[in-house]
DNA sequence: CTAGGGTTAG
C-alpha cells in the first residue's frame, strides 16, 4: 500500500475543510505523516475535526480529538470549541456529557466565561434538564456574573414551562441586578403572553419596551403578537400589526401572511384571502408550499374541494411543489366528508403525481377507511404499510380489532393478527381478546392452522 | 456556533 505523504498543518486544514466524509477526515487527521515525529497541528485543524465529529455525532472519536488537545503545549484552545461540543452533545440529548464538558474547560488552560456558561444553561434547556438548569444558574456566581443572554435563557426555560410568573421573578431580578433587558428578553416574555392568549397585555408590554425601556419591537414580537390575535380571532389588530411591520420597514415574509391567511379562513373570512394574495405579490413575497397548504385546508375546512384541488393542481406547475402535507390535508377532508372514492383515489395517485405517502398518510387512510367500516380495505392497506415498515397507530389497531370481534368476522381478523403481528404492532390487550375470539370460535374458521396463536 | 418567532397533516 502506498505510504501517505506528510501534509504541512496548513495543508493539513485545508484537506479537512473540503473532505465530507467524517471517518475519512479523522483519519486524514490521525494519520498526516509517516514518521513517528510528533506531528505540529494547528489550533485550526482541531477546530475542523472537532466540528465534523461533533456533527456527525461521533462522539468516542470525539473524546479522543479532545484528549490529544489537552495535551497541546503550543497553543491555548478557544472557548468557542468548548461551547460546540456542549451544544453537540446538547443537541445529541446527553446533558451529563456537556455538563462535564463544562467541568473541564479549566484543565485545558483556557478561561471559562459567561460564553461557556450561557451555552451550558442553553444545552440543558434544549434537553429539558430544568432541575440541572436552576443547579448551574443558583451557583452562576461562582464562575461568571450573568448577562442579559443568561437572563433571556432562564426567562425562556420559565416560558417553554408555562411558568410566566417565575419569568417575571426572573425579570425583577435582571433589574435588580442592573442588567438592561433587550429585545430578545421581550419576544421571550411577550411569546409567553401570546401563548396563554393575554395577547392584550402581550401588547401592552410592546408598547412599554419602547417607552419605557428604549427597545425596538422586532420582527419575532410581531410574529407572535400576530399569530396571538390571529388565535383570539381579532383579525383586525393581526392586520394592523402587519401594517405596522411594512411601516416601519420589518421585514414581512411569507410565514407572517400564512398566519394571516389561516387566521381569515378560521373565522370565516374567506374572500379576503385573495387580497392578501394580491398584497403578496405586490411586495414581492411569494407564498411557499406552507401557504399553499394553508389555502388548501382551508378550502376543505369549508368544504370547497373544487378550490383545494385548483391549488393543488396550480402548484404541481410551479416551483414550490405539493408535499406530502398537502395530500394528507386533503385526503383527511375528503374522508371527513365521507368521500372515501375521491381520498382513495388520491391517496393512490400521490406515487405518480411524485409524492410518497409517509406514515400519517397512511395512518388518515387507515382512520378513514375503518370510519366508514371498509374493513376488508383496511387490512389491505394495513398489510402494505406493515410491509413499509410505517406503525399503524396503536389505538386505531384495537378499534379495528374490537369492531372484527363485534362483527364476529373472525376470517378477516385472523388475517389481520398475521398481519399486525409481523410488525409486531399488537398489544397485550387485543392479543388476549383476538386469541379468546379466535380460539373459541375456530371450529367456525374454514382453516385449521390456528398453530400460530 | 451563548439567547428570541411564525405557517400546513396526525
Amino acid at each position: 500500500m502506498e505510504k501517505l505523504k506528510p501534509f504541512s498543518p496548513f495543508r493539513l486544514s485545508a484537506l479537512l475543510r473540503q473532505q465530507k466524509d467524517p471517518k475519512l477526515a479523522l483519519n486524514l487527521f490521525l494519520n498526516p505523516n509517516s514518521n513517528n515525529k510528533p506531528y505540529p497541528y494547528s489550533l485550526l485543524s482541531y477546530d475542523l475535526i472537532i466540528t465534523k465529529l461533533g456533527r456527525a455525532k461521533m462522539f468516542d472519536e470525539l473524546e479522543l480529538i479532545l484528549s490529544k488537545l489537552k495535551l497541546e503545549t503550543r497553543f491555548t484552545p478557544t472557548e468557542i470549541i468548548f461551547c460546540n461540543v456542549i451544544t453537540y452533545y446538547a443537541q445529541a440529548r446527553l446533558p451529563e456529557r456537556a455538563l462535564h464538558v463544562f467541568d473541564e474547560i479549566p484543565s485545558f488552560r483556557c478561561p471559562r466565561t459567561v460564553k461557556s456558561l450561557n451555552t451550558l444553561l442553553n444545552g440543558l434547556l434544549i434537553c429539558r434538564e430544568f432541575d440541572k438548569l436552576e443547579r448551574v444558574f443558583v451557583g452562576i456566581d461562582w464562575f461568571a456574573s450573568p448577562d442579559v443572554c443568561s437572563y433571556n435563557i432562564m426567562i425562556n426555560s420559565y416560558r417553554v414551562r408555562n411558568d410566566m410568573e417565575s419569568a417575571w421573578k426572573m425579570f425583577d431580578e435582571m433589574r435588580e441586578r442592573r442588567v438592561r433587558p433587550n429585545e430578545v428578553t421581550f419576544s421571550t416574555l411577550i411569546t409567553g403572553l401570546c401563548a396563554s392568549l393575554k395577547v392584550k397585555e402581550a401588547l401592552r408590554l410592546k408598547k412599554d419596551m419602547t417607552r419605557v425601556y428604549n427597545v425596538e419591537p422586532t420582527f419575532y414580537v410581531y410574529a407572535s403578537l400576530i399569530k396571538g390575535f390571529c388565535e383570539i380571532k381579532e383579525l383586525n389588530l393581526a392586520f394592523k400589526l402587519k401594517d405596522e411591520m411594512l411601516e416601519k420597514n420589518v421585514e414581512v415574509d411569507s410565514a407572517i401572511y400564512t398566519t394571516l391567511i389561516s387566521g381569515l379562513f378560521k373565522v370565516g373570512r374567506k374572500d379576503e384571502v385573495v387580497v392578501v394574495l394580491e398584497e403578496m405579490k405586490r411586495i414581492g413575497c411569494l407564498p411557499n408550499t406552507v401557504t399553499y397548504n394553508a389555502l388548501i385546508s382551508g378550502y376543505c375546512a369549508e368544504k370547497r374541494f373544487d378550490l383545494a384541488l385548483e391549488v393543488l393542481n396550480e402548484m404541481e406547475g410551479k416551483t414550490c411543489k405539493p408535499d406530502v402535507i398537502s395530500y394528507n390535508v386533503l385526503i383527511k377532508a375528503y374522508f371527513n366528508e365521507g368521500k372515501i372514492r375521491e381520498a382513495t383515489d388520491l391517496f393512490e395517485d400521490m406515487p405518480r403525481r411524485g409524492c410518497k405517502p409517509d406514515v400519517v398518510s397512511y395512518r388518515i387512510v387507515v382512520q378513514g377507511l375503518l370510519s366508514g367500516m371498509k374493513l376488508k380495505e383496511v387490512a389491505f392497506i394495513l398489510d402494505e404499510m406493515v410491509f413499509k415498515g410505517y406503525a399503524p397507530h396503536l389505538l386505531t389497531v384495537n378499534k379495528f380489532m374490537n369492531l372484527l370481534c363485534e362483527e364476529g368476522d373472525l376470517e378477516l381478523l385472523f388475517e389481520v393478527v398475521n398481519i399486525l403481528a409481523k410488525g409486531n404492532y399488537i398489544d397485550t390487550n387485543s392479543w388476549t381478546l383476538a386469541v379468546s375470539a379466535i380460539s373459541s370460535n375456530y371450529e367456525l374458521l374454514d382453516f385449521h392452522d390456528v398453530s400460530m396463536l
